[in-house]
DNA sequence: CAGTGGTCTAGACCACTAC
DNA sequence: TAGTGGTCTAGACCACTGT
């Protein structure tokens, strides 16, 4: 744990406890620095975090005030917190998987474009149905270069394919870039979310990016209408 | 123009021109900071928007490289292109409005939460029809705190919200939190998006913040689900 | 070992705001 | 004028990598 990571978390500790009144600016930089016993700059990277979080704003000749919306809402790192997985998502809830389809094949145009390879290298195929709680929440339709990721088999696919490219392969997940969509249900659909043919989908499009900016995911998520929200939390720079 | 920002965008020109070897790591810092007469930490920090926007990725005790799918596509800047409301996003395309409500209440509870104020303040509440290119596109259903914005009336409705907001109020809008949804359509989107009853619905559920943290607007945007694709784009950092 | 990026310092000057 | 945050410097040491 760094300096500036741990004065930002005990900084976010003071702004959530109510350490400091929320109409007056918190301390500033230089008598920040010299309780942490630290550099200024080390302070305004702290800070610069809570800034991000939303937490924290600064005013130029000022000084730096809290977020008062920011400080009910238990969301902390809500920013970071994205592309984990269902596995990551939702901890603590019990996840199931049927795999509906489990195959090598080689990609299409669109498949081949999107994961950046050409359309002789083989991608995984994977269709499973995510119950959550026992309760059909989600179906996957997944394809991932076997030469990027590999070592892929039916148990991991029981469990979580993101655990298995972390930790097992030990890479690192850099990105994703989604289209989010309502549809209509299709007959997968019908058969496996347990939906009425006029319940809306929604569906999630995603190509996740190792850090190296390779392409590793191609896949899409089409949820039942009525189990899922998609999240997200856009700050400014 | 600060030193960082120009050092970033020649960076970015470069890199987009091919000036470095796509398999090699770019120059060492060190090497940059001299080339351009400047500290190591100004180079850090040129480079960090780089890393930010998915152009460039680092590999401790390697270099510095670049993202190879970050070179083709010229979607500058993606990361901070979202929250401009409907105008901002469609530039090019001919946008009408068709006020459906207009009028100020006293906010539910629900309402006053989202936007952190009492049930005492009174708050603008509009319905539009937006049209891109003469066909219906999406109902916005919007609330707003009279005493944040002010001044709203029928021509800054049927142009820009978000114009009036930044340019003849001069605030700075901050950021947003949204949830995205599917659902089923309801009679005003039967009417007014002239769609049929088995047409899904993509809905926006947006709470946006000026810069200093203060809600401006409780929206819910009704999308017809044929025209409507909600991106993301997400970088770890 | 040398070379890379990651962190941190102690101080400087500037831009903006309030008084 | 005093006080704030914004930027920038010229170094330092550490963590990690490959040879």
């Amino acid at each position: 744990m760094t300096k500036y990571e741990q004065i930002s978390n005990e900084m976010r500790k003071r702004i959530k406890e109510g350490t400091y009144s929320i109409d007056h600016p918190i301390p500033d930089e230089l008598s920040l620095a010299k309780e942490f016993g630290c550099s200024r700059m080390t302070i305004k990277r702290a800070l610069d975090i809570l800034v991000m979080e939303g937490l924290l704003y600064r005013k130029r000749g000022h000084g730096t005030f809290i977020v008062k919306s920011g400080i009910q809402g238990n969301q902390v790192n809500v920013v970071d917190k994205e592309n984990l997985g269902l596995t990551g998502l939702l901890k603590h809830k019990k996840i199931t998987s049927k795999i509906i389809q489990f195959d090598v094949l080689f990609p299409s145009e669109e498949v081949a474009a999107q994961l950046s390879i050409d359309s002789n290298t083989p991608v995984y195929h994977i269709i499973r149905l995510r119950n959550v709680e026992g309760e059909p929440f989600v179906i996957e339709e997944t394809f991932m270069p076997t030469n990027v990721i590999g070592g892929i088999n039916e148990e991991v696919l029981h469990s979580s394919i993101y655990q298995h490219i972390s930790q097992t392969l030990g890479l690192t997940i850099g990105g994703a870039h989604r289209k989010i969509r309502a549809d209509k249900p299709n007959e997968l659909d019908q058969e496996y979310l347990d939906c009425a043919p006029d319940d809306p989908i929604l569906e999630v499009e995603q190509v996740a990016y190792l850090n190296t900016g390779i392409p590793f995911e191609y896949s899409f998520s089409r949820h039942r209408y009525d189990k899922f929200v998609f999240t997200t939390v856009n700050i400014r720079r």
